[in-house]
DNA sequence: TATTAGCACTCTATCGAAATGAGTGCTAAC
DNA sequence: GTTAGCACTCATTTCGATAGAGTGCTAATA
């Protein structure tokens, strides 16, 4: 009983199984493939096959007397391996339209919605997160006598508020000096660029009223490295229902909590843009998933980048059996689209 | 055959059938009440009763030989006469605790948590819309050679900003200008008092950047009066799942799209605000909920206003077999905390 | 030696009949 | 006016039988 081995004919029928799971759902069986695929093998053949490709992991069964089912290693091996030379048609996939929106907000949740209702999946887009990128300027408005508000506007026009009160009451030519101090001092630096050095420097050019710089740059720099309010679109939960097997109450209504309170879609967010040296496309597959409710689900996402260092995720959040290559594709193109809206509107 | 009348009796009996309703979802027999209830009664007796109320439209059978559950109807008069005297209990409620937030945003989306998790139904929260609310100013910078940031702050410290692109270069002294104009001009106004002749008048101060100044103003009504964004925070979608009444596929489905769209949801939030002569709380059960895909839910709002013309909606939505009594008890609690937070801030 | 036909076997899904049981409506007695 | 009792209805559950899909194994075949 020789060792099985994955051999191109085993590679074949792997791929076989794995088309067709993906587009019924069903398990299949060994008839199927034999009439399916063009190696002209009969089903017993096909079923010795089979046996060895369980036995490599590669499928399992439900159970005794039922088809086969590719496996997480399955699909692993065909989204690494055998996908490739799928992906030219991919690109003919009719091109969506992302109109031009003017907030970046609306933008994004667009974005998802095309997404989502392009592809049947559920679809999340995380706004760029704006750290490593430059301040354009800050100013500094009296609201009330007891209140500032500072406007913070980055590279690529965010804007950020954040309002604060202080306990001494500013004249207007103070507010004046210290716009004039912080945007001469901080202009143009990214925010990691700011040393504790400089900030103590600015402090006592303040004078006075070194505890207002002192706030304000704490209100700088919690406005723009803030991940706690890293905002998430998302659209197209409801699409889980399309799918059997994520339907049922338990994780419909796990999946659904998840897309709701967004807080948990963040780990997808850090786990993609973590890993920086790969630029392209990511597949998560069951268990490989960060988020622990998606354990049934597979994830595919990409980093688009806006400009320096403005990076953002999308993902689409789908069965197992996602059609991988309309996902991958799909995804590519919404990319796409958003850095080149962002490139026309600088 | 008398005429059948809402007697005293009957008014018990129906009681009885929709608190026991409510706690089971399952349509309640006779035999069931006749025990329930302190009136002594068999459950023959019971059965007439019921043919009784079913003819007038207060119960129904989901078939033939089911027990009856209340229609529409029979809620409403719950709601309406029953659950007066109940009111006192409420109040005893457990205190929710919602901490003080820096964020509008942040607190709100907190109330709504606090809201579903407190009472196990979908809860939902709008931001306060700014109709009506005063300017406090305007202020218009220049961030780039043809592009202009207009923040915006609105009594009450709600704050928009409005970026717009212009095709003449601006000098500073001219944008400083434009600002004492555009306040000394705006300043505590509401939208509604912004005449038109007002800015007629104030695009001939402005001389050769009229063009600017309806340009800002444009802006400035977009931002305040722009109930497209109305923001909406919800939590707690997947509740629906506690309710076989809604849990199946499609409504289900139907419900979490709601949710995660937000649109709809707008419905209720204007609903709840055109009436304003009632200042309280609203029910909404079944066909009456203004939301096409609640038609099995029941809706229950509430109106709270932060200081003058500063008013969102609270809303729970559950099964109609809500524990109404519990969730505007919670309305209630919400509504007082997030008005007493709001003055603690200004 | 690799492939295939054939067959026994396994397991799920489906279908229908029967049993169950909750609940009603009606009648007659109290 | 109230109640006991009974026949009846109808959804739900249960159970066994059946069908069908698919496998694994063996023996025949090329």
């Amino acid at each position: 009983m020789g060792q099985a081995v994955l051999d191109e004919r085993k590679m074949k029928i792997l791929q076989a199984i794995i088309r067709n799971y993906l587009e019924t759902g069903e398990p299949v069986g060994s008839r199927t493939i034999s009439k399916y695929t063009d190696l002209n093998l009969s089903s017993a053949t096909i079923r010795n096959e089979m046996a060895d490709l369980e036995e490599l992991g590669y499928i399992l069964q439900p159970h005794t007397s039922a088809g086969r089912i590719p496996s997480d290693k399955g699909y692993r091996l065909y989204v690494d391996h055998m996908m490739a030379d799928k992906e030219r048609e991919v690109n003919e996939m009719k091109e969506m339209l992302l109109e031009k929106e003017e907030k970046m907000e609306r933008l994004l949740q667009q974005a998802a919605r095309v997404l989502a209702t392009n592809t049947n999946y559920a679809a999340m887009i995380s706004a760029p997160q704006i750290v490593g990128n430059k301040l354009k300027f800050i100013q500094l408005t009296k609201v009330d006598a007891g209140q500032l508000l500072a406007v913070i506007v980055v590279e690529g026009n965010v804007i950020k508020n954040e309002m604060f009160s202080v306990e001494e009451e500013l004249s207007d030519e103070t507010v004046l000096k210290l716009n004039i101090l912080l945007n001469t001092q901080l202009g143009g630096l990214s925010v990691n660029e700011i040393s504790l050095g400089m900030i103590s420097a600015m402090k006592q050019q303040a004078g006075i009223h070194s505890g207002i710089v002192g706030d304000v740059i704490d209100a700088v720099a919690g406005a723009i490295t803030s991940d706690e309010d890293l905002e998430i679109y998302t659209s197209g939960a409801n699409n889980i229902f399309r799918y059997p097997e994520l339907a049922d109450q338990k994780r419909a209504s796990e999946l659904i909590t998840t897309f709701e309170e967004k807080q948990e879609l963040t780990q997808i967010v850090q786990e993609t843009l973590s890993d920086d040296e790969n630029t392209g496309i990511k597949v998560y597959i069951g268990d490989e998933t960060p988020v622990q409710h998606m354990r049934d689900c597979s994830v595919v996402t990409a980093t688009y980048e806006l400009g320096e260092g403005m990076k953002g995720t999308i993902g689409i959040i789908g069965p197992k059996r996602m059609d991988y290559e309309k996902a991958v594709g799909s995804l590519k193109t919404v990319m796409t689209q958003l850095e080149e809206i962002y490139k026309k509107k600088q």
